[in-house]
DNA sequence: GTATACTTACTATAGATATAGTAGATAACT
DNA sequence: AGTTATCTACTATATCTATAGTAAGTATAC
């Protein structure tokens, strides 16, 4: 339910990405070699932003000898779906089919992918009728 | 094109929802009145957000007499489409019938709101057609 | 024509973001 | 056991965000 609204900035989707994609509960040195392989980040920023990530309750520590595992604390679908919300509601004023529209409108949907999402439409259209 | 990506914070957009809502050139003065109506943030706090707008490319000045009138450089769509843009790639890898599956899996659309979308597919579908 | 109101430009400040360094503890190699 | 690497905790700093105050100029209203 109370989804508690913590935006996520840039980085720290970055990051909150690289540890879901990994799947486990990582130590910084481990996230920092997938999302960062070339260096691009120094050890102590990585640590820095996990450690932000857990005062805004996205993960949690458990410490094993001295190395700290960070666990994620939501689903990315959580974090996807507030998100979305977010968006809607704020730039479409709350309607889903605002969005549709908009989509449908602005992107250049190909014709494969407008059958596609047709064929989702259906099949849930199908649930609902039950 | 080069839509100089500018991400607008959140009282950023509410001020810039205001003036494309009034539709025109309007003044700190104008925005404040439209956009809190009971005194919910000072004049000048509104005249300085507006002012780091126009440092960030999103609204132009022009004075007459001794008042400055703000108008707005981009339209809401072009932003709210780097702002899709932005998210899909982040969120969704870049694919839109993701976010399609996305919405109509979460959201929990109506039946009507599934005709509707269909229809808009459909027409988009015409016209592709051609 | 002086007091009042309104506008701008500039300044201030608390908090967040992004980035990283340093010190001290521990483990690991030789 | 001494050197080296690794990890945490803490600190530092520049920039950005959100909010607003102040000073000084210009109109307006008696």
């Amino acid at each position: 339910m109370s989804t508690t609204n913590s935006k996520l900035t840039p980085v720290e989707w970055e990051i909150m990405d690289a540890i879901w994609r990994i799947g486990a509960s990582p130590s910084v040195r481990d996230v920092l070699e997938h999302a960062y392989p070339g260096g691009e980040k120094a050890y102590t920023t990585v640590q820095t932003i996990m450690n932000t990530l857990v005062k805004k309750d996205l993960l949690k520590t458990r410490k094993i000898g001295l190395v700290n595992f960070y666990t994620p604390v939501k689903t990315r679908n959580d974090i996807v779906k507030s998100e979305m919300k977010n968006m809607v509601s704020r730039v479409f004023n709350g309607s889903v089919p605002a969005l549709a529209n908009y989509l449908i409108d602005s992107e250049d949907l190909s014709l494969e992918e407008i059958q596609k999402i047709k064929e989702l439409l259906n099949k849930r259209e199908q649930q609902l009728k039950e």
